[in-house]
DNA sequence: GAGTGGTCTAGACCACAGA
DNA sequence: CTGTGGTCTAGACCACTCG
């Protein structure tokens, strides 16, 4: 049954919103493939050309996967996730907080628990020249080897997968520590122990009292957009967070690259009524 | 000089970085019109196509703007204006604030002036039925005239432009307070004095305590990408803005809608180290 | 009315996935 | 090897802007 009628002004419009429709009521389930373009031209009354450009804008706004010679996939996570950035800097959560430190457990965790998810981690540990910005705010020399660097990729899983399957990628976390505070310390190891970095920090005298977090939305680089599972015209949040000690030194500084659309970003403060 | 050699994977995303870099170092400087589509495929050994498509992904990024019949124009704000989150609620600031309050004013005039832009407001005042989140928040009825709504069109204009011109559609800011604190005072006034809502709220007693943002990027509304001249496939970042009480009682919502490519957003805040 | 961007069509070739 | 998405081509029509 064709539909060749209508002015057909934005036909691709027409088709991008079905697809959206088709997922948000369940007819297309995560993680589920989509039929094959011209199948569903036929289908809706449309060409594979409008069906092609349809897929690439629902993809780009996150709803989508497609994989090149494979297919479009709905992607398994298609609510957001909070990212509570200040709720989590309180003491008492810090101390619950497991080997990776704050940033990977507490409200994120929860949050991922009720969609029946649970995250899991990919740390590593180097020494790197810095780059330019990072190493503008820490005051350490960009042309050498200044910073420890901490990586850590993080997923998010079905409850029941095996352990083999890492599920989603959802976070690329990279902190950078100045070397002359961490090099030769356990910063340098996977395991930070109990309280992570920041409590760490805190013992060798560098507390952290004061965090400042910067957010851009952009597109991904094709590194971030291959790990992310994202197409080159999706968008992430890049948040450069930075920690200050008492002296106003920089200790810490971690650069979050989180998918757009996967993510909702929440901050909350007291007004000073001094 | 055609170009036929290379496999031509991916000839848009070539013409797109063309686009990119004339942009970046001033070959086509802010407001001025690109060459048309046949054009610049001609000088870019392209064609027509591709140079369409290119133009879409970077007019997707914010770089350029479309008018369909007119051309394709480089966008008049190419670099981030920066939203201070935390750094507008500190009285200090608040008390040297004009009349529409500190959103309009302090960091973001500073911010615009460094760029040789001035803010302009197009402030309205009038009650309507809340949408359904901010009824929740609020807790009044989402199916009657419960709200007093204060909404405000900001623009950028170039220091010396006329008075008339309002110049760039900057943002669109939207405040909700319930009808039975706003309803007959002078929050329903256009001009509501020094320090703005928030200082006529304390002194009717719902004097503000605790601050909260969500922040979400998503496509733009039809509408939203009218007023601030945006595509259907750029992106903005809704904030959730919420004040309340030392009784816990919300008072203002206020939704900002801002386009993601022209803002960086920064909040900073201290550690409960209690 | 001429020129512009926006869209659609139809067909073609490629790179890749997976049986 | 077949089917998939990704891309390119070339031409066409439309809606809009602006002189």
């Amino acid at each position: 049954m064709k539909k060749p009628d209508p002015p057909a002004s934005a036909e691709f419009r027409r088709v991008a919103q079905a697809i959206r429709d088709r997922v948000r009521d369940g007819t297309y389930k995560p993680g589920q493939r989509l039929p094959a373009a011209p199948a569903m031209a036929e289908e809706l009354g449309s060409n594979r050309s409008a069906v092609e450009r349809a897929v690439r804008v629902v993809a780009a706004e996150g709803l989508l996967t497609t994989r090149q010679g494979s297919g479009a996939y709905v992607s398994r996570i298609i609510h957001s996730i909070t990212r509570d950035g200040t709720g989590r800097y309180r003491k008492a959560r810090r101390e619950e907080a497991g080997p990776e430190g704050v940033q990977a457990r507490g409200a994120f965790e929860a949050e991922l628990r009720r969609m029946n998810l649970v995250p899991r981690n990919h740390p590593s540990v180097r020494r790197e020249v810095p780059p330019p910005q990072v190493a503008e705010i820490l005051g350490v020399d960009p042309n050498q080897v200044s910073v420890v660097v901490r990586d850590r990729r993080m997923y998010a899983a079905p409850a029941d997968a095996p352990p083999g399957d890492l599920g989603t990628p959802v976070q690329i976390a990279t902190t950078y520590i100045p070397l002359d505070i961490a090099g030769g310390t356990v910063l340098e190891d996977l395991d930070t122990g109990a309280g992570g970095m920041i409590s760490r920090l805190a013992e060798m005298g560098h507390t952290q009292v004061r965090i400042g977090e910067k957010i851009k939305v952009r597109t991904p680089t094709p590194e971030e957009a291959e790990f992310l599972s994202l197409d080159l015209d999706n968008r992430v949040c890049q948040i450069t967070h930075t920690a200050w000690t008492a002296e106003d030194r920089a200790v810490e500084v971690t650069v979050h690259i989180l998918p757009a659309s996967l993510w909702e970003l929440s901050y909350s403060w007291d007004i000073e009524n001094g």
